[in-house]
DNA sequence: AGATATTAGTTTGATTTGTAACTAACAACA
DNA sequence: TGTTGTTAGTTACAAATCAAACTAATATCT
């Protein structure tokens, strides 16, 4: 039981936490300073943008969060004017979200940011590399 | 500006928290229910543990924790018995921080049960996707 | 119809985290 | 010596998170 072969640094639980912290601190400080969002609120207005308006319900399953955060999120960003709600007509209990106009503009210049953060980010891995860390990610998310 | 080359699966700062809060789950369940550990607890134990005994400052700079983050797990961790602290002759404003008998057997425990865990983790890639996807976080944690 | 169970979403109180101000020990330099 | 600066670590208060209880609407089963 030789304990050189395992590292903290190899533990993926901890690397992954480790890298995940280290590049969510710049994207961050845009979303933050820029329009006072927090992460939930920024994975909620991404979410509406890019694949269209949808119930809280779907959001929490498509990004595996938890009701209550995506209940505050919902709350702050139509605080904000970036969304507004409609209960659906044949069942009240949900609630259909749905950019406004501003929202809409924030999306898109999130968006572009989101883009080219990640393409400097990009910059120090190779195509193969890329790829691999993609599909691994990937795999490792629908555990 | 296709939209359709990026998705939030390919953001990195998101795939790689999504990742992190996959495998953290299994892991953290095991340290919280069975020693009632937070995770930066977990963490200094396991610097500790597995580098030996070292002053807070040091596991701060290592570990890319903040110092209140630790001195909060540190005292919980000796609250426990896991740890103890030696302020140094020389210079009284650091304290040295051992594991106690205890904390060994603790970090032993936990010790194995990540490179189990780990283990499992690993059955679902190719040596070659283990090695990038090791190589790649290294390198992000860099940045 | 009426009782019971589910589901979407909110609220509440306890825990955890983050930020900034603080203390105590030492260093540097007049 | 004394003033100023720096460093290790703690504390206090605000902000964020989590878990569990709650509300309101619908579904199911008798």
């Amino acid at each position: 039981m030789t304990d050189d072969d395992f590292d903290l640094s190899r533990f993926l639980p901890y690397a992954l936490n480790q890298a995940a912290e280290a590049t969510s601190i710049g994207f961050q400080k845009y979303y933050r300073q820029r329009y006072g969002m927090l992460r939930t609120e920024w994975r909620v207005l991404f979410h509406l943008g890019r694949y269209g308006a949808m119930t809280a319900k779907v959001i929490c399953d498509r990004a595996s969060l938890h009701k209550t955060k995506v209940s505050r999120a919902v709350h702050a960003l139509e605080q904000k004017r970036f969304l507004v709600r409609t209960p659906q007509e044949q069942d009240r209990r949900h609630e259909t979200l749905a950019l406004t106009r501003q929202g809409k503009v924030v999306y898109a210049d999130l968006f572009e940011a989101a883009k080219s953060y990640d393409a400097k980010l990009s910059a120090h891995f190779t195509a193969q590399e890329r790829e691999i860390l993609n599909r691994c990610l990937e795999k490792i998310s629908k555990l």
